[in-house]
RNA sequence: GGCGCAUUCGUCUAGGGGUUUAGGACACCUCCCUCUCAAGGAGGAGAUCACCGGUUCGAAUCCGGUAUGCGCUACCA
């Protein structure tokens, strides 16, 4: 009764973990954290067709982002090793071989293309599809027969006909099915290898699971488990499933909702304490007020009954905001740490590596306030860094202004800030204001111009940092750069 | 087609018979702050709780049906 929670997250190496599948790994984690329980990693690389190179470190790689560490799994072991499914086919076979021997389950031979012609038919005729159980009652001799012919048969279960099948799901409550729906599903496939249903039943058991926690797509098979923990003699874990995750349009997310593998969100600058607050809050929440929490808070605060039934849309807007909190919140060391391989990686090749610490020690603070993504700063302190600065000379003249009186104001911040001994914040802003009204002009029109002069855009952090931060020598080249500009402007 | 599940602002959600003129967040709009942007502050708009019936003195909340959506229906997971 009061046996320790044991949860495992069971990923398939058929692809990239995209959010739904992380997300799932992240509520088996909070989960086993918060009851003090284990989490285990298990790798279900059955569909040797479809598995793809590299999945699996793609698949550790998104979990160790996000810092869910796993106590048995790869890398770690664990007392129930291995944790590949691939490495686990006996214990398959001398499961279906029971089954077979106690009569829940039989040798079907039918061909690919047998079954593929009858789905076609059923599907003509409007009728469920499900495999019409030719092979269930063989007889010895038309066994042996097809056995003669060199046909490796598969093994499927032998579903009851008739009576029906109940669980009970933690999130969902009571689901019931007619036994009559449920097909003669293949156990074990005729490479030798298992299907999901039998593997995972298996090592379910064999790995004293107290818990599954997994999508809901889940939920319609578990019947055939049931049945299959039943004709093992095991007792099924206790069921909990997930509501899924859609994309905006409300479809199952795919690679047309852009970025779909965690691993990119990764590369995006997403962070990852951000990622695991959104992610958690995709169907599950704390209150009807609490937004932000901390990897800790949601252990302290996790539990099933708050997990909702309704499936979620990624909503990325949401995402983004919730990164920009993140990053605001970060010391300015942190900020700076987690910001250099990206300025590193994506600012132009001109500029000069290594990248000097301490002039992107002055840039960071002026950046990390109007960052949502770490890929974002580089856009944002780009200008900082590059020496030819591109923008439309049209910009340089403010509001209300022609191209001569815009020249004018140029050439006079120039005089002004040449004579300049100390270049900083207070004191730029001491005479440039004077100045603007020296010309009659408005702060915004000034300072907007000398803003576009020296920074290339409308846009920018606020000026009188921006330069001191560039410094006097780099100011007055672009404001020179500028009035060129000016001039070719006709 | 069959089976299963779901349905509260555009989105994430709170709420589980009276305390609700349905609360919060993102996005959107307005204003304030202000050299622009961002952040921040103050407001606004946005949901007859899918629809129809029923139970009840009273329903977003309970029950039934309908609609819609999603999932499953593979020698994929």
């Amino acid at each position: 009764m009061n046996q320790s929670v044991r949860v495992r997250f069971a990923p398939s190496p058929t692809g990239f973990p995209h959010v739904g599948n992380i997300r799932t790994a992240l509520f088996n984690w909070l989960f086993a954290r918060r009851t003090g329980g284990t989490f285990i990693v298990r790798i279900e690389d059955t569909d040797v067709a479809r598995k793809v190179e590299g999945g699996v470190e793609a698949i550790l790689d998104g979990l160790r982002w996000l810092e869910l560490d796993w106590d048995e799994g790869p890398e770690v072991g664990g007392n129930y090793a291995p944790y590949f499914q691939s490495q686990r086919l006996e214990l398959y076979r001398e499961a279906a071989q029971r089954l077979v021997s106690q009569g829940d389950a039989y040798y079907c031979y039918c061909s690919p293309q047998r079954l593929e012609e009858m789905r076609a038919e059923q599907v003509k005729r409007k009728k469920p599809p499900g495999y019409d159980r030719q092979c269930r009652d063989l007889s010895i001799a038309e066994r042996s027969q097809k056995e003669t012919e060199g046909i490796t048969p598969v093994v499927r279960f032998k579903a009851p006909l008739e009576g029906q099948t109940s669980f009970n799901d933690l999130i969902w409550g009571e689901v019931v099915v007619e036994n009559s729906t449920i097909d003669d599903f293949i156990l074990l496939k005729s490479d030798g290898y298992p299907t999901y249903h039998l593997a995972n039943v298996v090592d379910d058991h064999s790995m004293a699971i107290s818990h599954v926690l997994r999508a809901e797509e889940w939920l319609p098979s578990v019947p055939r488990h049931k049945l299959l923990y039943q004709a093992l003699g095991y007792e099924m874990p206790q069921l909990a499933h997930l509501p899924m995750i859609l994309g905006p349009d409300r479809a199952k997310l795919s690679k047309r909702h852009g970025a779909v593998s965690i691993n990119e969100y990764q590369v995006q600058g997403y962070l990852p304490e951000a990622m695991v607050n959104f992610l958690a809050l995709l169907g599950w929440s704390l209150d009807d007020k609490t937004e932000i929490l901390s990897q800790q808070e949601l252990v302290k605060n996790f539990s099933l009954e708050r997990i909702s039934r309704t499936a979620a849309i990624f909503n990325t807007d949401k995402l983004n905001w919730m990164n920009g909190v993140y990053i605001r919140s970060l010391s300015p060391e942190d900020f700076e740490q987690r910001s250099l391989p990206f300025l590193d990686k994506e600012l132009p090749p001109e500029v000069k590596r290594p990248l000097s610490i301490d002039y992107v020690r002055q840039v960071m603070p002026l950046i990390q306030e109007r960052a949502r993504t770490l890929a974002e700063v580089t856009e944002l302190a780009q200008f900082f860094f590059v020496t030819e600065l591109d923008y439309d000379a049209n910009w340089l003249i403010g509001k209300d202004m022609s191209r001569e009186s815009a020249t004018k104001a140029l050439e006079a911040g120039q005089q002004k800030l040449s004579q300049l001994k100390v270049f900083h914040e207070a004191s730029l802003e001491n005479v440039l204001r004077p100045l603007a009204e020296e010309l009659g002009l408005k702060t915004g029109q000034l300072f907007g111009m000398l803003r576009v002069a020296v920074t290339g855009r409308t846009a920018a952090p606020p000026l009188f940092q921006t330069m001191a931060v560039l410094g006097k020598e780099r100011c007055l080249s672009r404001i020179k750069a500028a009035l060129a500009k000016l001039h070719e402007l006709s």
